[in-house]
RNA sequence: GGAGAAAUGGCAGAGUGGUCGAUUGCGACUGUCUUGAAAACAGUUGACUGUAACAGGUCCGGGGGUUCGAAUCCCUCUUUCUCCGCCA
């Protein structure tokens, strides 16, 4: 959630951002600044009425205790007008807080400076691109008839348990998820991340405060009975985990790291894009967060981008980084990194990674400080991204590295895998 | 699921209708002393809002109510603890 004093200051500025982020209701932000105002306004006036009616009622006290009842009295009266006053203006003032804050939930992130113009994912900018994209044979099969063929992902079996989207990972199928899940969450470890293993559901608040509410309610599954949701991403519990914190200014950055099945309901999602593993409605993901200084936040995000990247490498997967266009960002994003790697049978980039700074959007929500050397509270940084998710990583192995014997695992996985092909 | 108890500042723990934003202890920070440290002594030590700066306002688990006035009384929700039941 962008900051009231920010838009009030910089109102022109704001609604340029915005229009690169394709948001197109500039009048928003001028409503916000007119709904503050007046906010203020009957906050102000509030405030007055409050500030005599604890005067005279202190004065009741004192009256009271030395036995002057009839006086007290005669102030009891005095005061009948001025609670009048403060319950209308009360009321007043919730009308307006809830209008303002209804409106302000509705903007986006404003996009960093390095962020490209652009409405649609054809204007993001290509930062890195391997030197050689793989060319398979033409009998090379894509990999939703590799699993058949291994009997390793049973879609069709998944799809008697729950439904499309929902697959069964057997034999090596299951045991390459595990080797994927241990091998990140090692190289996590190895890099600082402090590890943990968050709930699969989380309440509305936490939802709210990433930013998933009520921007995205409808990509998450709702546990209607206990009012839950789902996480779509373990960004979500692991972020929440510092929601409301005051820190030490020298305790930044804070990593953390976790392994979660996700859970998206894709609606509005079809067609060859959903076919096998491209996209599910439960998943597999290690998520790396970070809590930074608002001055080092971007460094952090390349350094972040960094470690997703020697995974990519580490797996012998061909990728490509796309710096993230104004228009296909997320919400809550001030800068992203998508990671694409190579389908070699599909013949086309996957995204398996997501790295974001939110700046303060998320933190605002969160409430998310650091006391710095002259005791002001300040809002941290939040950073996230996947590293990373599994199912077009594994899509992307097995039509890669699909020979006449079998599916070759990368060596870097075979300590965890036990075995080094599949067949 | 049933019965009871509780929720107060970083932590511990007072406070049962008025000068309480909150006694006290611990911790933390600053100063004095010291070559330095410890100890001792003195002081400081929550957040939000608001203002040019003051002032003012709000917050004692969340929400609502009673009252001139609520940490304190009432209702409700949540969480924790104890006992019973159930269970991996």
């Amino acid at each position: 959630m962008l900051l009231v004093e920010l838009i009030r200051k910089n109102p022109e500025e704001v609604k340029r951002k915005l229009a690169k982020k394709n948001f197109n209701q500039p009048e928003i932000v001028d409503e916000i600044i007119s709904l503050d105002t007046k906010r203020k306004k009957i906050q102000t006036a509030l405030d007055d009425f409050l500030s005599q009616r604890n005067t005279i009622s202190k004065e009741i006290g004192s009256l009271m205790q030395s036995g002057q009842k009839e006086l007290a009295e005669n102030k009891k009266n005095e005061i009948s007008t001025i609670k009048e006053n403060t319950l209308v203006l009360e009321a007043d003032l919730k009308v307006v807080e809830d209008k303002l804050f209804n409106q302000l939930v509705t903007l986006p992130n404003l996009p960093s400076d390095l962020v490209p113009e652009g409405k649609t994912p054809e204007e993001n900018v290509c930062t890195f691109i391997v030197k050689e994209i793989p060319v398979l044979s033409e009998d090379a099969k894509p990999h939703w008839e590799l699993t058949e063929k291994y009997d390793i992902v049973d879609f069709e079996l998944g799809v008697k348990l729950t439904g499309a989207g929902f697959p069964v990972y057997k034999g090596k199928g299951a045991i390459l998820q595990r080797a994927l899940i241990s091998f990140f969450l090692d190289e996590a470890g190895k890099a600082g991340y402090n590890e943990v293993i968050p709930p699969l559901m989380v309440n509305e608040e936490s939802a709210f405060a990433t930013g998933q509410l009520p921007d995205k309610e409808g990509q998450m599954y709702h546990v209607t009975e206990d009012k839950f949701y789902l996480i779509p991403t373990a960004e979500v519990p692991i972020t929440n985990i510092l929601r409301g914190e005051l820190l030490k200014e020298n305790q930044l950055p804070i990593k953390y790291t976790g392994y979660t099945p996700c859970f998206r309901r894709e609606a509005g999602s079809y067609g060859k894009d959903v076919r096998g593993l491209n996209r599910l409605h439960q998943f597999d993901k290690v998520e790396i967060v970070q809590a930074q200084h608002p001055d080092k936040s971007y460094e952090t995000l390349d350094e972040m981008a960094k470690h997703v990247e020697n995974l990519l490498i580490k797996l012998e997967l061909p990728y490509r980084i796309l710096r993230l266009c104004g228009g296909d960002m997320s919400f809550a994003s001030a800068l992203t990194y998508d990671f694409e790697a190579y389908s070699g049978a599909q013949k086309k980039w996957l995204e398996v990674s997501s790295v974001s700074n939110f700046e303060t959007f998320q933190s605002n929500r969160l409430k998310l400080r650091f006391k710095n050397a002259d005791g002001q509270n300040i809002l941290a940084h939040t950073l996230n991204g996947s590293a990373l998710a599994l199912p077009r990583i594994v899509a992307c192995l097995l039509e890669n590295n699909q020979t006449p014997e079998g599916i070759k695992i990368p060596s870097v996985l075979q300590k965890y895998t036990g075995f080094d092909m599949i067949k």
